[in-house]
DNA sequence: AAGACGGGGTT
DNA sequence: AACCCAGTCTT
């Protein structure tokens, strides 16, 4: 076992924090961690893990639910194609595999939304196959280690720390330390200032001796935020609210929204029946979103589209809505919707 | 290779 | 305001 792989295996026995998902061997359980887990905090993931494995006891019940089921509990998490993904696997499972969660890489990776990263995380977890992960931590932790100014945003980047990581993999005890790697990261190699005074790493990682950590890891970067306007013509009464499902493409795809004009032009006509409401700003990765809410006091009097449908304000809790949504509707009206 | 896809925490 | 989070998929 190299240097490298005994300091932070030991420094993990110490260290690891107790987590839901480190308790089980289940694949199942694995997986779901896993894409609940992507691009998304611990903290932020932990509550709807256990809302997950509550609500769906295995993967056959899981495919057997609706997407829309899948969605509304998947509601405020983000990245919603995870959780469309993550029926379709469910479906693949039980039809494709027999209801038996693939055992090997490969297989694992068939599965939509599973990429390299969470193939491998899978496979070392559940069945302590050797593949090692490369995520958002380790790709911290190596272009640190090794100095290395290779852009992780990048294809060859990408290839070139996976080449990295695997040499490294101690085969012998991949799971931990897949997860060792990981965990050193998220607590001492920090993005910001990472806390090399008590790393086990010490004097071994070139970017402490070198003092170039502040510049690692190296990403090409460039996100550019588009602005867009969102007009929201909200019909609701003592018993029952207007909404209608969103289109497959586009972000929020299959969720729930009031009858939608985009764009900084109403026309007029419209303007003419509606009142004003208030306005959210709300941010996503690529979209700095303004969402302003009318009002529609006489629905008879406009038509915006013919495709919403009334939802009574008891099945409101049954339909998945975006944050912004989910907001207005508590802010406005003291509404929950779960 | 680049863009799309959320929401929230940290600095 | 910028950056990042147990990334993946589409174009």
């Amino acid at each position: 076992m190299s240097h490298f792989s005994e300091q932070i295996q030991i420094w993990y026995h110490n260290n690891r924090r107790d987590l839901p998902w480190r308790e089980t061997k289940n694949p199942y359980h694995i997986w779901l961690s896993e894409v609940i887990l992507q691009q998304t905090r611990v903290q932020q993931g932990i509550d709807y893990y256990n809302k997950f494995v509550h609500a769906f006891e295995d993967i056959k019940t899981l495919s057997n639910a609706s997407e829309q089921e899948v969605l509304n509990l998947w509601q405020g998490l983000g990245y919603y194609s995870r959780g469309r993904n993550l029926h379709k696997a469910a479906k693949m499972v039980v039809h494709e595999f027999q209801n038996q969660f693939p055992r090997i890489f490969d297989d694992i990776r068939k599965l939509p939304g599973v990429g390299n990263y969470t193939a491998a995380a899978i496979a070392s977890f559940a069945y302590n196959l050797p593949h090692a992960v490369v995520d958002g931590n380790v790709y911290r932790v190596l272009s640190r280690y090794f100095n290395a100014d290779e852009f992780i945003d990048t294809p060859q980047g990408q290839k070139y720390y996976q080449a990295l990581a695997d040499e490294l993999l101690d085969r012998q005890n991949p799971a931990n330390h897949n997860q060792a790697i990981m965990e050193l990261g998220a607590l001492v190699c920090t993005p910001k200032i990472p806390n090399c005074q008590n790393c086990p790493l010490g004097d071994t990682c070139e970017a402490k001796s070198k003092k170039t950590w502040s510049e690692l890891p190296r990403k090409k970067g460039k996100i550019k935020v588009r602005a867009r306007q969102l007009n929201y013509f909200v019909s609701i009464n003592k018993q029952n609210v207007l909404l209608q499902k969103r289109g497959e493409k586009d972000i929020w795809a299959n969720m729930f929204e009031f009858p939608l004009v985009e764009g900084d032009e109403i026309d007029s006509q419209i303007l003419k029946n509606v009142r004003f409401l208030k306005t959210l700003n709300h941010k996503l990765t690529h979209q700095n979103l303004t969402v302003n809410f009318y009002a529609v006091d006489n629905v008879d009097e406009i038509s915006i589209n013919h495709s919403a449908e009334w939802i009574s304000l008891d099945a409101l809790k049954d339909y998945p809505l975006p944050r912004v949504i989910e907001r207005f509707l508590a802010e406005e009206y003291e509404l929950i919707s779960r």
